[in-house]
RNA sequence: UGGGAAGUCGCCAAGUGGUUAAGGCUCUGGUUUUUGGUGCCGGCAUCGGGGGUUCGAAUCCCUCCUUCCCAGCCA
């Protein structure tokens, strides 16, 4: 532990946990040892960084190690997608574990040693009930459960009938293993907790090698002895499994004794979290995969433009505590928005076009103005916006009817076209059925730049792009899945709080020309609009789409808001 | 109703007997601004309730209340 450490106080529970383990000598070789655990049978969300963010980040902190490690003890469910998904998602973040990548299959030899002594030593037992059966005697919350009749089973013979469940001679429900503890235990996971159950599964790594695997409870405890991982933390739902898993780690022959520490998942609202979940709005097509820029996983976040530093941000500060909680999906926002204000490229990009027209401005004539990358960096680079007679502006930049407060475009308001000139609208021009076609104006050639000699304000500034010179592209913009807080609150269903605006497509948005120098990765920000991204998936298949990451904050829509408009 | 855990501002969250009870988000005034963005300045809690211990309690004790988790051969 270095000074920098010691200087700073202990952010939350677990970082004082382990000063004092370090400072008491608790600690082999003075090295926290901690490890992200993940079942490779989805992927990963933004809960899972905050778990991430931890162990990775406490060994960092610590000067010690994290382990990734594959908790793939249940063949049925995992995949290699997953696998492989997983790392990608962890290296996104900017996390590594280096030559630390563990599997709990890589241990079943291991465990089935383990097993074998807890049988020998009479720990250990091979049931035969039937699951119905077994379920009727566990008990209840408030009543003890009974002992199974065959509990007492010789430990020869246990040891026999196990080796035959390894062996394929016995169909799956047909018998498991049990740990002897006590059926009376007013915790449920010391009722005679499973060891290991027959699965005629097929499994990602170890193929056809075994037919029994291991449960939870067993194998996590001692694949954490087994790479020394001095703090195991994980979620609030295992604190009644912590029994469980210092029985686990008191097995004789286990000489590493890890603990376990448990912290409140993140919840977020309007989002849902579960995999169960997850996997439903894929599996129904209501997303474009799990990676669709809405959901909440990281692949999702990272197709709708969420910086990594941004995220990372997030889960630091929400912080870290025991009690269950629920962030606002704001201080999400904010986060992304204060990392992307920082690096994206500024770009006009009218979402919603409507015609300008400046009659006094020399037709076919085109002029160049230079636009700042980013404000917010003073080496910033520049590039160069085509400008013309004929422009697209904002629909919404123009009102016939001026509400009290409005300082954009409206007849005889003289407002600034952002980097070009004044200009003052002089007349609308209409179609048939009264909708605005055009909306004419003219322009102050001193005002080339956007300011004049007199300096005269203007109250508003609107982004533009040149009629002639600017490119179409398709937009997605994006909002929360769901409208409702806790989704499924209100009727139990969450797919009836669905979002039916989560995302709107705009199919010839106007953009100018320096859009083509885009790129997958690039975090831009459409002045006024919003921060997007190029979309990914789309890019890959040859189409360019833009995704709206998140948008800027609009008090002005608020205002409108309050006033009733 | 058994066991395990949690309750500090609208949302997170520091705080571990003596502080004006940190900080962030939200909200909200003002200011700056060639993004109604950003930035900057300001406002916003007596700690689930009730007792008690103490010169002094969010912090200790008692009691009550509320919420969450546990009866997979899932993790």
């Amino acid at each position: 532990m270095d000074e920098r450490v010691e200087a700073k106080a202990p952010s939350n529970f677990l970082e004082r946990i382990i000063e004092d383990d370090l400072a008491a000598g608790r600690v082999p070789n003075n090295t926290i040892v901690t490890r992200f655990p993940p079942e490779p049978n989805g992927y990963l969300h933004i809960g899972h960084i905050k778990s991430i963010a931890l162990n990775f980040g406490l060994a960092e902190k610590y000067g010690g190690r994290c382990h990734l490690r594959y908790d793939d003890t249940n063949p049925e469910k995992e995949e290699l997608e997953y696998i492989e998904s997983i790392k990608r998602d962890i290296h996104w973040l900017g996390f590594d574990w280096g030559e630390h990548e563990y599997y709990a299959s890589d241990y079943y030899g291991q465990l089935h040693q383990i097993a074998v002594r807890l049988i020998k030593e009479g720990l250990a037992f091979v049931d035969e009930l039937s699951a119905e059966e077994l379920k009727e005697s566990r008990g209840t919350l408030t009543e003890a459960g009974t002992n199974s009749p065959y509990r007492d089973r010789p430990i020869e013979e246990n040891l026999a009938l196990f080796e035959e469940m390894r062996q394929g001679k016995h169909p799956e429900g047909s018998m498991i293993l049990r740990a002897k503890i006590d059926m009376a235990s007013p915790n449920m996971n010391l009722r005679d907790p499973t060891l290991y159950r027959i699965k005629f599964a097929h499994h990602v790594r170890t193929g056809d090698t075994w037919c029994i695997y291991p449960m939870y409870d067993f194998t996590h405890p001692i694949s954490d002895a087994i790479e020394d991982i001095t703090h195991s933390i994980c979620t609030l739902e295992f604190e009644d499994h912590r029994p469980a898993y210092d029985w686990a780690t008191e097995i004789d022959g286990i000489d590493h004794a890890p603990r376990q520490y448990e912290f409140a998942r993140l919840n977020i609202n309007y989002m849902v979290m579960s995999k169960r979940r997850l996997l439903n709005l894929v599996r129904l097509g209501i997303v474009d995969g799990w990676d669709d820029p809405r959901m909440p996983t990281i692949s999702g976040i990272r197709r709708r433009g969420y910086s990594p530093e941004s995220m990372l941000d997030f889960v630091a500060r929400i912080g870290v505590a025991k009690s269950e909680s629920v962030v606002d999906f704001s201080l999400l926002e904010f986060c992304v928005r204060e990392d992307l204000n920082k690096r994206a490229k500024r770009l006009m990009v009218v979402l919603d076009p409507i015609k300008l027209i400046i009659d006094n401005y020399p037709e076919g004539q085109v002029e160049y103005f230079e636009a700042v990358d980013n404000p917010e960096d003073p080496d910033s680079p520049t590039h160069q916006i085509a400008f013309t007679r004929e422009l697209y502006i904002e629909a919404e930049d123009f009102s016939e009817h001026p509400p009290k407060g409005y300082h954009r475009l409206y007849i005889g308001n003289e407002v600034r076209l952002k980097y070009a000139y004044y200009v003052t609208p002089t007349s609308v021009e209409k179609d048939g059925e009264g909708n605005i076609v055009a909306i004419h104006c003219s322009y102050d050639p001193e005002s080339r730049g956007g300011t004049t000699a007199d300096e005269r304000r203007v109250r508003g500034t609107s982004h533009w792009v040149s009629a002639s010179e600017g490119v179409d592209i398709e937009v997605h913009l994006y909002d929360k899945l769901f409208s409702s807080e806790y989704p499924g609150e209100a009727t139990g269903d969450y797919l009836d709080d669905l979002n039916p605006d989560s995302l709107v497509i705009i199919p010839n948005a106007k953009a100018e020309a320096e859009i083509k120098n885009t790129a997958v990765g690039d975090y831009l920000q459409f002045i006024r609009n919003g921060y997007f991204c190029l979309d990914s998936k789309y890019a890959a298949e040859g189409k360019q789409v833009y995704n709206r990451t998140v948008t800027l904050r609009d008090s002005w829509a608020r205002m409108k808001q309050k006033m009733g408009i």
